[in-house]
DNA sequence: CGCCGAGTTGAACTGAATCAAGAAACGTGG
DNA sequence: CCACGTTTCTTGATTCAGTTCAACTCGGCG
């Protein structure tokens, strides 16, 4: 275990205690993903965080009309999970899916719970995870409920510069909840006013 | 402390076990709120959890457009905080109102990671209510992304048909993210349909 | 009694969806 | 490395759900 992402993201994240990160890695194991292969399917238990390590993750829904709605990306350095399948045992109703070749780590969800109760900097490590994770939702649903389609594609650009070069405009519009149809003129109206 | 939904709530919730009640207890307050009283306004630092006794709370947010959204309400029973604010010290984006006459226990933000670092079940406790509000704005994220008006208002009646009964119309159409005249719409059309 | 906010209804408007068709980009196998 | 087929992206025409604005009703409350 040397340079890779992981061990850097769990030391910086919750130190450099040896006791605590054996443990977490002993628990761990890595798997790689090829582009368009699922991780997770609708229906099926989720059993693990996916840590990204290389490449790239979608996390979607397919409602009763069959759209797709992505919840989310996970590009290297973050956690993709359903912790609401985890937790309470339930049917997943989401995918997850990798967009590029992908190496995760994957970690045992009730190892969260475990290495909280005995380790108290993976407790506050934990802790922020899921406050970050409430944060990003309500900024979503604020986003959801005030936006409009431009406001929206502008905020994406400005939160995640990044991925927009990753991610083909198909799945930007999914995100945004929004047809890539509109996605298409929005881009080229932004075009317009900034020629 | 006697017949309390709080100590009810506490004890089903976490047990019975004299030594964290105590604790817990001896940080809380009381603290009444009048019809229309605010708790949390925008810009503040959101400093605690505010549990339910008796009453009924919403916390909403105004955009840039001058739109109020609600994000949730919160009956007998519910915790409402604005876990953002608090955890990463920052001002608050959100309002809290109290809808009626309401009365409610205030916990110290930071008593709940202390907590959870010296007691396990008021770990899993806290823990549950992470998850649930995950749940929760989930839920919400994929509302707002797939069903329209008329099934979000069918939606809100599933889940919470008490409610319904003591919200005014309004604040209703807020929650859903329409206008009022929808919302009044929407009643009309499920009215002709029932017919 | 009169006022005021909540709810309803109507008409016009609008942002985004839908449907359809063509252009560009991509990757897969020969 | 090219050719072909499949997605992705763009553009146009049309439709539609929900908004906006305005007027009116209703019920509670000072």
């Amino acid at each position: 275990m040397n340079n890779l992402r992981f061990t850097t993201y769990l030391t910086s994240n919750i130190g450099t205690d040896k006791a605590v990160l054996e443990q977490l890695l002993s628990h761990c194991s890595i798997r790689e993903f090829k582009k368009g292969e699922f991780l997770l399917s609708q229906g099926e238990k989720c059993r693990y965080s996916f840590f990204v390590e290389r490449g790239l993750l979608r996390q979607f829904s397919i409602d009763d009309k069959g759209k797709e709605h992505i919840i989310q990306f996970a590009p290297e350095n973050w956690f993709m999970s359903d912790r609401e399948s985890v937790y309470f045992d339930r049917p997943s109703s989401y995918f997850m899916q990798a967009l590029e070749d992908t190496v995760t780590f994957l970690l045992d969800e009730n190892l969260f719970l475990e290495l909280s109760k005995s380790d108290t900097a993976f407790l506050e490590f934990n802790n922020r995870l899921l406050h970050n994770h409430i944060r990003h939702l309500q900024r979503r649903i604020t986003q959801l409920q005030s936006a409009t389609a431009e406001e929206r594609y502008l905020d994406f650009i400005r939160m995640y510069p990044d991925l927009l070069l990753r991610v083909p405009q198909i799945f930007v519009a999914s995100y945004l909840g929004i047809t890539p149809e509109s996605l298409s003129r929005v881009r080229k109206e932004l075009a317009r006013k900034n020629r």
